[in-house]
DNA sequence: CATGAATGAGCATTCATTCAT
DNA sequence: TATGAATGAATGCTCATTCAT
């Protein structure tokens, strides 16, 4: 089935994979240096294709911003949506902390992109921001809160232990610069984040544990 | 006297507050748009001054962020300098927490201003980064070692505990919209700061505190 | 087969057309008002073109000046180089003392383009001049030597002797204004330049040939 | 009486010294970079006054410029103005030849200052030469004419020995950089001027003198 | 007289976007 | 689809000139 769907699209899918060509060059481009200090020269040439050629699939600047913004929201917000209420409690948090942290990892330029966008006061995605964003985290809130109230976690804020997982998993991705220059060269990509599993699983899980 | 120190320094203290308030509206921009995303107009206008006056002082936009970049990793170092060998460990560590997260209420555009730098790839301060920093970051690192092997504190990699005291208190400052699109409109600037540093101090202390 | 030539570097010959016609333009300017004085929006005028479509072309103004200094050596040094040490000595002279005339009436932009370079210290070509010119100058110096040592020539300083070749052409092209106001305008370009010729020949020849 | 002059004139002697040492600035200036090279900052810093205070006394660029041109032509017409009908030919253009050698020599930035404004249609002199110029050359010319049409020099047009003159003195000024290259780094100002005074007193008069 | 401060006009250059092919 | 060419609107910066003291 897909096949023929493929089959069916013959241009479409050249056409989506240029797009796709378009917007990992964009996203190299747009972590690396945010929206305005991009330029769609950089753009094209990372994505190996003449500036013409690049608007004639995205036709302005800001659309491939706003395709790679859209699609990062679905990306971000996934992992939380996994949290299962129905779960072990400190498991569960334990494994929402090692897929961001997993994320921060694979995906640093994505991680980039949002916080050079919330920097700025997020222009683009307030919206989802206080929509779909802040919806789903009063429900997982809640859910947070439910297990606190059974005494199956100690009781804290949920929301600022939300922005606490976040902040600190998003970190090793978009202070990346720094947590090398810190580590010194010597410790590699594996081990950083092998240290930073261990650290963070310390902090957050054994505080949360009830004894 | 200070009125003789005035006097001595007329137009020099002028020259000064003007400066000072290019620095404070270039401190504005660009903590907001970063450096590229922003301009000498928006500067200019925000300084209320013309652009030509405001290059009479500044003559490069680049020397401008330069000054703000130089006065920032001052600031920025000094709570981590205060960090005592000789005081109570989880007291310590808390009044650094405290002292970060002030700074991340006090000084929100200078957080954005160094955010913006490092997501960047810290262009102007890797040096000052794999210099004072790390030597700083490595002084301090022994001591709160020193106290885990004296078994005053739980054990972790005290390298890693940074980050996350940096990435959690900083993430008041530079995640602001999300955070506020999360806490809702309800909460003042006052109680969120106030339920953050409750938070923190219980994740990062409880877990510490050996009991 | 001129025509497959053409074919083959079609593009390239529209730009090659756009680029000369660029050069022209900057030629007039820069003749006229030298690099400092010269405008990108004067040349871009006077090319009949944008100055964004300029800057397509040559993205920088040193770059459309360097183009004219170095294109302009190859034309300034040619003249000498044909001067033949196995010729007779007086004809070889006053065949060099005709071509720097003709190229003073043909070719004045170029010689001025030329003084205005010399008269600012020759920063752009100085390196040639220490180099390439010195080189040939000492060459064909010797070989003007030899003819004065076999007694076919009245002896005198070569390099002396080549300083006022230079001065007395290029004068007609960059004294222009000058001349013409003094010789006034009843007399036109060619009895100008013929009459040069004439007292040239006789003045650099006469003295020069042994009798 | 002149002791008078300079008593009544107290400010006005100072003024004087000021508008002095602007201008001996100016024309290093001028002569190295042209009108439009040249900024009122250099100018002023090689004055070593404050631009404002630069300006109190000339108030236009133009002005300082325009000064100098003036006095410059002065300077300029003077010693063909001495070339004395009366005297012996011969020894009257060698005369005035070496006179102009010394001003090539004594005055380089003067000369260069000419070049310049001649180089881009001599603007500011046009009718200066057009006028003053024109007629003192016809007049000299005919005394020229006088000494040929008596025997006494070799006939040749009168005004492009002018020419060749004024080019060939000049030269060593304006092509300064050049004929240093040419000559290398060995000979010092002072043979270079001898060598140049030999050869052209050669070059004019043994082709000029009548035998 | 002298100077620090201020500014409008201009200039080289960049950049997103359009046009023509 | 693809691209060379073209351009208006910035953008950082310079500079002659003015203002105020």
């Amino acid at each position: 089935m897909s096949q023929s769907v493929e089959k069916q699209s013959g241009k479409t899918r050249i056409q989506r994979e240029k797009r796709e060509q378009i917007l990992q060059a964009a996203l190299e481009v747009f972590a690396a240096h945010g929206f305005r200090g991009s330029t769609l020269d950089q753009i094209a040439d990372a994505a190996k294709m003449s500036k013409p050629n690049l608007l004639y699939y995205y036709s302005r600047k800001e659309d491939i911003h706003q395709t790679l913004i859209a699609r990062l929201m679905d990306t971000w917000l996934a992992p939380l949506k996994t949290l299962n209420a129905n779960g072990e409690p400190v498991e569960e948090i334990c494994a929402y902390i090692n897929r961001k942290l997993e994320m921060a990892r694979d995906f640093p330029r994505e991680s980039r992109l949002f916080a050079n966008e919330i920097l700025q006061g997020a222009p683009h995605i307030i919206e989802m921001i206080e929509g779909e964003l802040k919806t789903l985290v009063d429900e997982k809130a809640k859910v947070i809160e439910g297990w606190m109230d059974e005494g199956q976690l100690n009781s804290c804020d949920p929301r600022h232990l939300l922005f606490a997982i976040w902040a600190t998993t998003q970190h090793y991705a978009d202070f990346d610069v720094q947590v090398r220059a810190v580590l010194g060269t010597d410790k590699g990509d594996e081990s950083r984040f092998e240290d930073a599993k261990e650290f963070l699983e310390n902090l957050f899980c054994k505080g949360l544990k009830v004894r």
